[in-house]
RNA sequence: GGCCCGUUGGUCAAGAGGUUAAGACGCUGCCCUUUCACGGCGGAAUCAUGAGUUCAAUUCUCGUACGGGUCACCA
């Protein structure tokens, strides 16, 4: 049996060429130094910071050379697909401003070639096309050997400390044998996968560079890897080399656990006579545990999912702001100097891009978000949390926005608007929503952050006593004053920083002993609007309250 | 265990054969300030380790340690 007649047992159903996929998928019509680049989520439900930061990556990369970003849904592997979840990812990508110009649920421009299905499992007959292919030329062949043969091999092999695990070699049962023999088994109905007849040989190694580690050094593939699973579906490799080179993919943008399978996908495009794209293996986002650096784990880690940042209410811009720091070295630089200009003005550049793990640093995160939403108007931070809540605490609206224009001069408040300077006083929603609890009788439940002062309920009393709502700011503070002397704080900071053994505290204590009694907080913004805004009744309702509690 | 990658302050990092080894976050001192912030000016804190090359090594080479990744019909 020639190998012509075999590959038609294995695949009678297959009647075009490789040849035929070429010309369907012809070379992109795009100016010289234009980059294709893609991400390919599988889609398990989730997506995360990684997937985040290389699809940014390969925005960036694309767009920055007038190329082509699209997207690729991997969904190889039926056991982890998950219902949903590709709507899930593009929302997900969406909300961090990331876009395709094609692939799985854009819509193309009309007349354009398409270059899909974007999705792999729709693509079956393609990858066979090319496993069809190999098998005429004797570069692939079925492998009948069960999940246990294979385990045995793999103990085998442990057992006796060799060096190379994996099926190769004499370890590879069915690839001596002839086509006759794999005939018998198929006709038999035995269920095979196909693997790679590799022609690597072991011990030898290449230089292969990457666009972001540089020079590294690899051994050659030896394995017959898994091309087609028994079902039919390609496994990642081979659906990589097909679908990047049909898709016209120049850099491959991917995390840096895919380097050590280069040796396979170098050995695919040999073989199946495909001109190699470049890639680009990006640095792993890391954790601290235990005092240990590790990758950050899908299951284990929800702060990697890009969903938890949304549900806490992270802006998105803030995201991608932190995302492009560590992306890029020289980004924070750019970034402090052009804080004005759109993101889309840096120079990208994948050799900038870090090449160990990096710790993520959520602090770092929480500055950058500040600083964005100080920087905001007052109507888009009030729309961004509004928004915010209607889908993250429907049961609160009510009372933050009962009043609408009370929000407004809460917002105005705390971002300092019409100050000199703004506040920096929020970070995410879910952190605004708790720092403005104060602000309504409602939900006003305070664990009190007092301090241990002496007269602290008298100093209260004699507040409340001489309270006058209608008492301007200046008006205000000097009763303050007033009641610091009266009870031996200082009124006067100066006086007080050069003797302060002689008072019990300064007016700022007195103020922080006010300011708790009323917000329960010690860190507040002007204490005086505060009271403006929660009005008379109010106020004085939580003096007593305050009084109260100290006994 | 094999293979691959990495190691500059607590974190993200720039950097070059000779530098006072940038910057940012965090921490911290002072100033400003009628309270909280904001802001300004300072401070502490880093080249994993041994050997070699060199007049000179944190930078180049080799080894060691440590960390990470990967070795599936998962991606």
């Amino acid at each position: 049996m020639t190998n012509e007649q075999f590959a038609e047992l294995l695949f009678p159903d297959i009647k075009n060429t490789p040849d035929f996929y070429e010309e369907k998928y012809p070379q992109r019509d795009l100016p010289d130094k234009a980059e294709v680049t893609r991400i390919g989520p599988s889609p398990t439900g989730f997506i995360h910071l990684g997937n985040l930061y290389s699809a940014m990556a390969g925005e960036r990369l694309a767009h920055r050379s007038g190329g082509v970003f699209y997207l690729r849904i991997e969904d190889t592997d039926n056991k982890r697909k998950v219902d949903g979840a590709v709507e899930s990812v593009i929302s997900s990508l969406d909300y961090f401003n990331i876009r395709f110009d094609e692939g799985a649920e854009v819509d193309r421009q009309a007349g354009a070639v398409s270059y899909g299905p974007f999705y792999q499992r729709q693509r079956a007959e393609v990858y066979q096309t090319y496993v069809k292919d190999l098998v005429k030329k004797g570069l692939a062949y079925p492998c009948f050997c069960s999940e246990e043969e294979l385990n045995a091999i793999r103990n085998e092999q442990t057992e006796n400390k060799v060096d190379d695990i994996g099926y190769y070699g004499s370890y590879a049962k069915c690839r001596c044998l002839s086509c006759e023999e794999a005939a018998e088994k198929i006709k038999a109905g035995m269920p095979y996968s196909m693997r790679l007849r590799s022609q690597g040989q072991s011990g030898n190694t290449f230089k292969f560079r990457d666009e972001i580690m540089g020079e590294v050094s690899l051994p050659e593939n030896i394995m017959d890897v898994v091309i087609l699973k028994s079902d039919g579906i390609p496994t990642y490799h081979f659906a990589h080399a097909v679908d990047d080179h049909l898709m016209r993919t120049t850099t491959v943008i991917r995390g840096c656990e895919w380097l050590p399978s280069v040796p396979i996908h170098v050995e695919l495009f040999s073989v199946l006579g495909f001109r190699r794209p470049k890639y680009a293996h990006t640095a792993q986002l890391m954790k601290i545990e235990d005092g240990k650096k590790r990758k950050l784990s899908k299951r284990k880690d929800p702060e990697l999912s890009l969903g938890y940042y949304r549900e806490l209410g992270y802006h998105p811009e803030a995201v991608r702001v932190y995302l492009m720091t560590i992306l890029n070295s020289n980004f924070e630089e750019w970034y402090q100097k052009n804080p004005e200009l759109p993101l889309e003005e840096f120079k990208f550049s994948l050799n900038k891009m870090g090449v160990s793990g990096i710790l993520f640093d959520l602090q770092k995160l929480d500055d950058i978000s500040g600083n964005i939403i100080s920087a905001k108007d007052r109507e888009e931070v009030y729309d961004y949390f509004y928004k915010w809540m209607e889908v993250y605490k429907p049961e609160s609206l009510p009372v933050y926005f009962a009043d609408p224009e009370k929000m407004g001069r809460i917002m105005d408040l705390c971002m300092g608007v019409g100050q000199k300077r703004r506040r920096k006083d929020f970070i995410n929603c879910i952190q605004m929503f708790e720092l403005l609890g104060y602000f309504f009788d409602d939900i006003f439940n305070p664990e009190y952050e007092f301090e241990k002062y002496e007269n602290m309920t008298d100093i209260i009393a004699e507040f409340k006593n001489t309270y006058d709502s209608s008492d301007d700011s200046s008006a205000w503070f000097n009763k303050l004053k007033a009641i610091a002397d009266k009870f031996g704080y200082a009124s006067d900071m100066k006086a007080y920083k050069q003797n302060p053994d002689q008072y019990k505290g300064n007016v700022s204590h007195v103020a922080e002993i006010i300011r708790v009694a009323v917000t329960g907080r010690k860190n507040t913004p002007d204490l005086w609007t505060i009271m403006q805004i929660l009005g008379n009744d109010s106020c004085m309702k939580r003096l007593d309250k305050a009084a109260e509690y100290l006994g």
